[in-house]
DNA sequence: GTTGACCCTGTAGTCTACTCCGGGATTATG
DNA sequence: CATAATCCCGGAGTAGACTACAGGGTCAAC
């Protein structure tokens, strides 16, 4: 397969050319080599690096993240690394699951106690807000 | 009960001389009447007010949506357009939550393939990243 | 009365992941 | 050959919610 020019990678990769440089600034696409125009020039695993960076995504990986486990396959570390990557993703995404559905359970209880028409200022929702939030605070 | 300086209200209310100000200028604390030494003077009730932004906060509403629903508060608005603002709200963390839990489930089912320990580029993990169709996300 | 805590304004920096812009060189298309 | 498309670089802007100065005035405690 032929090298690829930064706008053809991105069409190929469903990527685009600026967010490629981003990628490069960051460290996770590294610097191809360059053609007499000063042209970059991908090989066709360039492809297959974008793949992982945008699947890395969809799982919840921060780019910094992304970075890592790429440092990881590039060094072919051991897999007990790429292992622990995703067990604390999982723990990260489990805290983050119970923050929102203890926050959707809230709302779905004030939901339920505020009905029909009426000022807002006695509704049970405002009011609930309005409340002392933080049992703890001193002063 | 006196006024408050922005100091002793950031410590009653358990937030910040800087976020206070920065919610005066976001419009979600109104700007207090100032001493002869043009020090903010808060009425007590702006530690209920300060108190409904956290709580609110806690509730996974922005800034811009706090700054709403106050002004639904202050215009004594119908609690029809407060609970439709619970509604929407509960819809996005309805969203939220499953992509998590989509997220949360493919990296379960990745680890769960991924034993004992070996080069990261035989991982069944890596490998999933590098595959050209994705792992659970269709195309 | 002097030190240190507190207050003021306005601006700038932080983090993430891009996205856009200007200005200029090169290549592809008709 | 003219024009459009693409490429280069460096830097700035975006959103959200703060957080941190700089530089200067004021107030409370010892």
């Amino acid at each position: 397969m032929q090298d690829l020019t930064i706008g053809r990678l991105a069409k190929t990769a469903g990527s685009d050319v600026e967010t490629i440089r981003y990628y490069e600034r960051r460290g996770l696409v590294p610097e191809p080599p360059r053609g007499r125009n000063g042209y970059r020039l991908y090989p066709a695993s360039a492809v297959a690096r974008l793949r992982f960076i945008q699947r890395a995504k969809t799982l919840g990986f921060s780019l910094a993240e992304i970075a890592d486990l790429l440092r990881l396959q590039d060094a072919n570390a051991d897999r007990g690394e790429v292992r622990a990557m995703t067990r604390q993703k999982q723990a990260d995404l489990d805290q983050r699951i119970a923050d929102l559905q203890r926050m959707r359970a809230v709302l779905a209880d004030l939901e339920e106690r505020c009905t029909g028409h009426g000022p807002a200022q006695s509704c049970p929702i405002i009011e609930a807000l309005n409340q002392h939030a933080s049992p703890e605070v001193a002063e």
